[in-house]
DNA sequence: CGTAGTCTTGAACCGCGTCAAGCTTGGTGG
DNA sequence: CCACCAAGCTTGACGCGGTTCAAGACTACG
C-alpha cells in the first residue's frame, strides 16, 4: 500500500461521520473551525442548522456565478478556491484545509470555483440560520472575523510569492507551507525523517504557484538532484534537510515553526 | 498648475482638518469606513479614542516589525503595504485607499510595511479602547468583517493578476481599477472624455504588479502609442475608450462599474 | 494487455528582466 | 534668470528563465 492510499484511507476513516447526526462534540476541528470559541448551547444550534457532504477528488463544490445555500467548513481533505481568465488561464486563490470555512453571509453567489482536491468531507450549514446566529451571538462572527483577517495575511505572503519569486523558490515555498501544516497537525514522528504528502497534483500546484506543469515538474526535479528533497512515489517527498529546503524558499526565517 | 498640482492640492484642502478636534459627523468616510454602522453615541466613544496623523508621500507610517499602538482608518490620501524578500525584492500586497483600515485588532506587531504614496491623512484610534469596543459592540466588529471580506476578494483578484497576466494585461487591470475608483468617487464629469490621475509612481506600480518599473513604462509607451490611453504630464491619464482598455486587461467583462 | 491519467524530459522560442544611457521636470542656489 | 542637480521616467540592446510544443515513461485500473 503507498502512502498516498494510506493518506486516502485515512481520509475514508473520516468520512464514515457523514451520515447527519455527529455530535460537534466529537468534531475533529471543533476547536479551531468557526465554531471554536462556541459554548454548548450554541453548538446546539449549529448542529440543528448542519449536514455532511462528501466530494470525490476533481468533483466541484461550487461553480463560480452559482447560487450556494449553505455556508461550511472542510472537515477532512483539501478543497482548492480557483478563478479563471476567458482563455483558460487558471489562478489557484485559495487552498481550503480542515477547519478552513468556505462562503461569505450575506453574499450567495460563488466568487470563484471551490473544487475538491483529495476526497473531501464538508460540514454545510443551512446559509439563512446561520447569517441570523451571526447576527444574534457574538462568538461565531468573532472567530470568523480572526480567520478571515488570518486568510488575508495568508494571502498576502501567496501574493509576495506570485509576484516577485523565482519558479525553484515558489516549489520550494510550496514545500515548506505543506511541511509545516503537516507538522502542526501531526503527533512528531521521533527521530525519523520528516516525509510529506502531495495534497495537489502538478498541475494543481503549478496554478497555486502560477507556473507551467512543466516547469513544477523539472523543478521538484532539480530540488531531488540536488539533494534538498527525496522522492517516494510521485507524491510523497522526504526532507533530510529542512532548514536547506527554507533557504531555497527565499524566505528570511523559518518562522519559529520547527525547530 | 498640471493636474497633479490639482490633485496635490485637494489633498491639502483635506488634510487642514488634522488638528485634532474634528467631528465624526463631518467626516468624508464616515459611512464607508469601519466607523460606517455605528450609532450616534457610538461615534462619541470613537471620538473620545482617535486622533489624526498626517504624512508625506514616501513616509512610512508603519515598519514591518515594529510595534502599532493604533489602528485606523485612511481618511484621504493612497498608501501601499509592502512586503520584501532579503535580497530587496518588494511586493505591494495592499493599497490603502481612502476609508480604508489599517491594522488588526489583537496583534500590535505589524506583520509588513506602510508607506505613504501620497500625502496622507490618518484617523487613528488608539489600540487598547478599540479592542475594547470590538468586544462590547457589534456594529464596528461587523463592519470590520465586511471590510475584510472585500480585502480578501481584493487580494484573490490581484493574485489572478499576478500569477497569470502578462505585463500588458497588468497595466490595463491597474489602468482600470484605478479608473473605476475615481468614478465612484467623483461626480461623473458629464460629456468630457474621463482622465484619471495615477497616485503612484513607476516603481510603485512595479510592485503592485509584479513587474519592473522599465517594463511598466514600456508598456504604458505602448498602450499610448496605440491610442488605447493618452497621456498628460507622467502622471495623467485620459481613456477615450474605456471599453478597449478592459478588453486589453483580460477580464472577461466591465463588471457593471461603468456603462 | 491496453488505455487513460499523471508525470518527466527535451528542444526551441520569446516575454520580461537586466544593464546602461539619456531625457524631462522641478527645485535650489549663484 | 540661468546653471546645476536629483528624482522620476523613457528607451535600447541583450540574455535568461520559464513557456510552449512534443515525445515518451510510469502507474493504476479495467
Amino acid at each position: 500500500m503507498t502512502t498516498r492510499e494510506i493518506a486516502l484511507t485515512q481520509i475514508n476513516q473520516k468520512s464514515t461521520s457523514q451520515d447527519g447526526g455527529e455530535r460537534c462534540g466529537d468534531c475533529p476541528i471543533r476547536y479551531r473551525a468557526v465554531c471554536a470559541h462556541c459554548e454548548t448551547d450554541e453548538l446546539a444550534l449549529l448542529e440543528d442548522m448542519k449536514f455532511y457532504r462528501a466530494f470525490e477528488p476533481g468533483q466541484p463544490i461550487v461553480w463560480e456565478g452559482e447560487r450556494m445555500d449553505f455556508v461550511g467548513s472542510v472537515v477532512s481533505g483539501v478543497a482548492s478556491l480557483t478563478q479563471t481568465l476567458e482563455d483558460g488561464r487558471t489562478q489557484m486563490v485559495g487552498l481550503l484545509l480542515p477547519s478552513d470555512f468556505l462562503g461569505r453571509p450575506s453574499r450567495d453567489i460563488a466568487p470563484y470555483n471551490a473544487i475538491a482536491a483529495t476526497k473531501v468531507v464538508f460540514c454545510c450549514f443551512r446559509r439563512k440560520p446561520f447569517e441570523q446566529m451571526m447576527r444574534t451571538t457574538p462568538h461565531v462572527a468573532h472567530r470568523l472575523l480572526e480567520m478571515t483577517l488570518d486568510e488575508l495575511d495568508a494571502a498576502r505572503e501567496w501574493m509576495l510569492l506570485l509576484g516577485r519569486k523565482t519558479a525553484r523558490e515558489k516549489i520550494a515555498s510550496f514545500i515548506t507551507i505543506i511541511a509545516r501544516r503537516e507538522a502542526a497537525l501531526q503527533k512528531r514522528n521521533p527521530g525519523g525523517r520528516m516525509q510529506i504528502e502531495l495534497p495537489l497534483t502538478r498541475e494543481a500546484m503549478a496554478d497555486y504557484l502560477g507556473l507551467t506543469l512543466e516547469t513544477v515538474s523539472r523543478q521538484i526535479s532539480a530540488l531531488k538532484r540536488e539533494g534538498v528533497i527525496e522522492l517516494v512515489g510521485k507524491r510523497a517527498i522526504i526532507l533530510p534537510d529542512f532548514a536547506r529546503l527554507v533557504e531555497e524558499s527565499g524566505d528570511d526565517s523559518d518562522g519559529g515553526y520547527l525547530s
